[in-house]
DNA sequence: CGTTACGTTGAAAGGGTTCAATCCCTGTGG
DNA sequence: CCACAGGGATTGAACCCTTTCAACGTAACG
């Protein structure tokens, strides 16, 4: 029991996403008072919701497993996707100025969270200034993700956006320690294309066509990355490491 | 002397941009702290930097007179415009987490800014909760404010996200408590443009088509609405109030 | 084993860009 | 005070990338 409890539980200090994820750069011993505030979650199973645009927001969530969907709703009702959160990714900090979440997070996959009860939360970061400069590390960077995003919308065309948007995930599947050349990604391509500003048919054609230029595949969920350096090139000659939420 | 300085160099308790800017929700007695932490900065003249990439981050920026337009550069070396700061508005949140600017920050105008060195803030914001809820209110906002921009850019045809630009535009004069049917706006077409992710001709073709449809005219600086309903519908529909940074 | 939603492929249409020429302000110097 | 230069704004025409629409293929799930 207390073996499935750890594979399933592990604390902050025996969990593997623990550089990725939200105690960067904490010590030990505050690692272990922030173990005491979070509140592992039940799995999320596919298409179960973590919160809904409109519900009072009480935590932040830092994803163990599984991969998150991020969206809303124009005004002219269509669906806006903001990125998806892979293990270790933080979600939630758009809801901390009006305490109300006004996007839906979604399960695309079977996901474990961590939640992070926000007044514990708060609490405990002003005893630890190191915490409370890791949460605002964590929207620092959610600023300049989306900052990237509106870069990559404004000056890149159709055919960068998806190579990026493939080399992007790949690079955060190698930080995060999987092989990057092959890797399993549930996304659907429709959700790929309105993330991108595109349409599901431009996306099909722009894999098709990376696909017999013999850079990558994308079948079935699986992508394959035969041509690394041609999907750099195609993606429009990203250099930087980038710790994006894609 | 006084007078002069209480004009140009007003208290944040006497500053006109209160409710905008930092201080909101904070009480009296913290604001006062606040204030003995806030740097006043001499004015900027126009083309003058206030921070460039690259340099070290050390303070926020809470901009008091003028506008600031934000931007970088893309790996193409093509000018990213990541938006126009006004009065009450907050600069530098990007560099929190590298401590590092990774942005341009250009006085477009003559600027006067107050500059709130960031270790005494954060160490003032350990002392006052509802500072460091302030300063993640300041982050959150802009957060939204990044999705804001890339719905606009993925949803919205060039004629919209000119006629929604003018529209937040005057959204933000009237809540700092301008007249906003007719305001000065010292930002150049191009940079709108660049911003909106359109070419010059673009804009400035649909700036004459809602001019001959008597919907608004931006001449020399100078912007009219005429018919602030038609203004709205051209935009999509806008029905929230925005308090974004265009 | 069928139904449903996702994916693919083709042809046509359109919105925005590109390129080029011209205009028009603003500031500068004679 | 005027001429000139230079950057920004405007306008037109041709082009091109992406969308749209429509039909078909195919994988997943009850």
């Amino acid at each position: 029991m207390a073996e499935i409890k750890s594979a399933f539980n592990a604390s902050c200090r025996n969990c593997g996403l623990q550089k990725v994820c939200f105690p960067t750069g904490l010590v030990k011993s505050d690692i272990d008072r922030l173990d005491q505030v979070v509140d592992r979650k039940p799995p999320l199973k596919k298409n179960q919701y973590l919160f809904k645009s409109g519900e009072a927001f009480t935590s932040l969530f830092a994803i163990r497993a599984g991969v998150i969907k991020l969206y809303s709703f124009s005004e002219m009702g269509e669906e806006i996707i903001h990125g998806f959160y892979l293990p270790g990714d933080v979600l939630g900090v758009d809801a901390l100025a009006s305490k109300e979440h006004k996007l839906n997070a979604v399960a695309i996959d079977n996901v474990s969270v961590c939640a992070l009860p926000f007044d514990q939360l708060t609490d405990l970061s002003l005893q630890i200034p190191s915490l409370n400069q890791q949460i605002m590390m964590v929207m620092s960077k959610e600023v300049n993700e989306g900052r990237s995003h509106s870069e990559m919308l404004i000056k890149r065309n159709a055919d960068q956006r998806v190579a990026q948007f493939i080399w992007s995930m790949a690079e955060r599947y190698r930080v995060r320690g999987y092989v990057c050349d092959e890797f399993r990604l549930n996304i659907l391509h429709r959700d790929v294309a309105v993330h991108l500003g595109l349409t599901p048919e431009t996306v099909s054609r722009i894999l098709a066509k990376l696909h017999s230029e013999n850079i990558v595949t994308w079948k079935k969920k699986e992508v394959k990355i035969y041509n690394e350096e041609a999907l750099r090139i195609a993606a429009g000659g990203v250099c930087e490491e980038v710790e994006g939420f894609a």
